[in-house]
DNA sequence: AATGAATGAGCCTTCATTCAT
DNA sequence: GATGAATGAAGGCTCATTCAT
């Protein structure tokens, strides 16, 4: 189902030192001089892997994006409602970016960055066959009438929209409760935000 | 109220150079060049006016917060229930999104940068200020149970998150409609997340 | 008649300071720091004026270039038989080269580099008019029988050949006398090579 | 007669890829990974039999020598008269070059690189005992009176020149004709600036 | 206030060479 | 003999900032 994508040793230990630095201090303020010390692994070695510092920047994004949508697709086969889905969906986010911060960081602060580049055709790639799966998950009930019939670009929006701003804020230091706090309060508010009420 | 900010002509140029560089290639990726050829003032004259290159990027973030806080607070002024105002908070916030694209992006793409560099002390007291004004507007429909009770953080997500989901993804240009299409759909999905359901 | 081309300070001690590197060392090994050193230029002047080293050594070639054909041209115009327009060009080939051994040694060494950098087209356009300019002066002489009908692409071969042979030989130091010891010899040699031997 | 040199299959490959290399993107600009791709061979392999850069762009020179001056030797046992001998010697040059472009190119660029680097004491001896030869080959014309007195160092200009001087031209793709087509002009010439006028 | 030439520290990247397998 | 990953010194070039005019 993934492509193969055996990292070697090296290429680990140098894309772990770059998500260190890249939090730290930011993509444009890393130098490769910190990479090589965050990783213990030469400049020269770096270029020989990874070609350029935007190639580690995209693998590194890619990882992220990769490691969320497996884990959301997983859980969603447990699922067995609509209101099941939309809260897992909810609860999944809330505990990817719990339980990886950094890369949540990363990827919120960078998505830009990537998609501009031109080097993540890749990344396109998942993200349509990820959001495919997705609407053919979610179609029936919107069909059967559980859910409320709306533009499709909106449903993102209403449904991770409130968590994503908390958990921006919370990566950022900017909360005093714990992002997972609120996991149900956030999972509740989705449902509320699209599940049909005129039929019962 | 408002500090008196008359910008000078030459110091209004570089601010709206300085922005359309900042957007088309980001802060770091602007040189001091680039703000001297898309304003038409001298590397000279633009370090006589700011100092240096972090100050143009503070100054243009102040200008865009506030112009997006004075708009929402005149707009509240006018609004006389809780629904009406929590659904004048979404529209004030799209409206503004609308008319000032480029300011938006800006503001989303550097908040944190400007945030962290230290630099912006002014900011930090004209949010908290702002913040409690709302806080203020607010209260009394929540202590009437008009709005549902909930910590207090988790109200912004609530009813900002949605429609600031689809305005990134509209700024970005990843969206089909325009963000100012779904206007009605965020302001009413906002009120479903907090009003109270129990009471009335 | 020149086209103005004043260099300034800055920019003559550059490329003075360049010539004596390039010499020495070549090119390629020449560092920018070196021609920092021999110039007293910093590293951002030298960029401010030239964009890159690649500049400088096109800046050179056509100093090189044009100094040479000025002189011949202007030896020219006083000759007034075959025979001295004949000798007059390799004298004065010789003397410009004893006259201006690092030119010349840069000139041969480094003029495909330029010619096939795409940078010089300046150059080429000084290069036809100046071999327009020859074929008027010796066009005569063909015609009324003092010079051999030869093709047009030999004439250079056979006139300057020889002392640029010597020459180069003589500027890698692999002779034992000097290049002007055997200015009428080669002067004589051309002029028996290009003679007409049937008229007379 | 010659030294024994052998040279391996895999010797053979990287010289040759080198030389494509060399004469397309010139040695400073030659990576060893650019002849690693041109000759197929590892990067390790080619150090194992060269042992560095310098090394291959010597065996390259040398070997471009000596093609020259066997093949200009057995032309030259076979001419019986000073006209013969001075017109072989040019005649021979020119189909060298003709046939061998490559090498031409290669030599004349980098003769000064190679001479000057002090890797190249064999070619030095050959250089001497080759110009032994032909001074002994040639001496019984100038005692003789058929070829003119004139210093020794002046000869190989008056011969030579000419054809070399069309060929840089021609290998740099600058003239019209092919350099063949010259062949006789050359000789013919050669022989005028060289034969004694004065007797016979 | 305005200008733009001058400065030089600093960074990305390259590439010859080594060496373990 | 063959391979290619690893190394790190070195260099071209950039760019924020200064300053004389």
């Amino acid at each position: 189902m993934m492509m193969e994508m055996e990292l070697s040793e090296t290429k680990q230990r140098i894309l772990s030192g770059a998500l260190t630095c890249f939090i730290e201090h930011g993509v444009e303020a890393t130098r490769i001089a910190d990479i090589r010390r965050a990783s213990g692994i030469s400049v020269g070695s770096i270029y020989h892997h990874f070609g350029n510092k935007d190639a580690i920047v995209v693998a590194l994004f890619l990882s992220g994006m990769r490691g969320h949508s497996e884990m959301q697709e997983q859980a969603l086969a447990d699922a067995s409602s609509a209101e099941e889905g939309v809260k897992t969906i909810v609860r999944c986010y809330i505990d990817w970016i719990t339980d990886n911060p950094d890369w949540a960081r990363f990827v919120f602060r960078y998505r830009s960055l990537v998609e501009n580049s031109g080097l993540a055709e890749q990344n396109e790639a998942h993200k349509r066959s990820h959001f495919r799966r997705l609407k053919e998950w979610f179609s029936p009930y919107v069909n059967e009438g559980y859910i409320r019939k709306l533009p499709i670009e909106v449903y993102h929006s209403l449904i991770i929209g409130p968590s994503q701003d908390f958990a921006l804020r919370w990566l950022r230091g900017e909360t005093r409760s714990a992002l997972s706090d609120y996991r149900e309060i956030y999972a509740e508010a989705a449902w509320l935000s699209v599940k049909c009420t005129e039929k019962r």
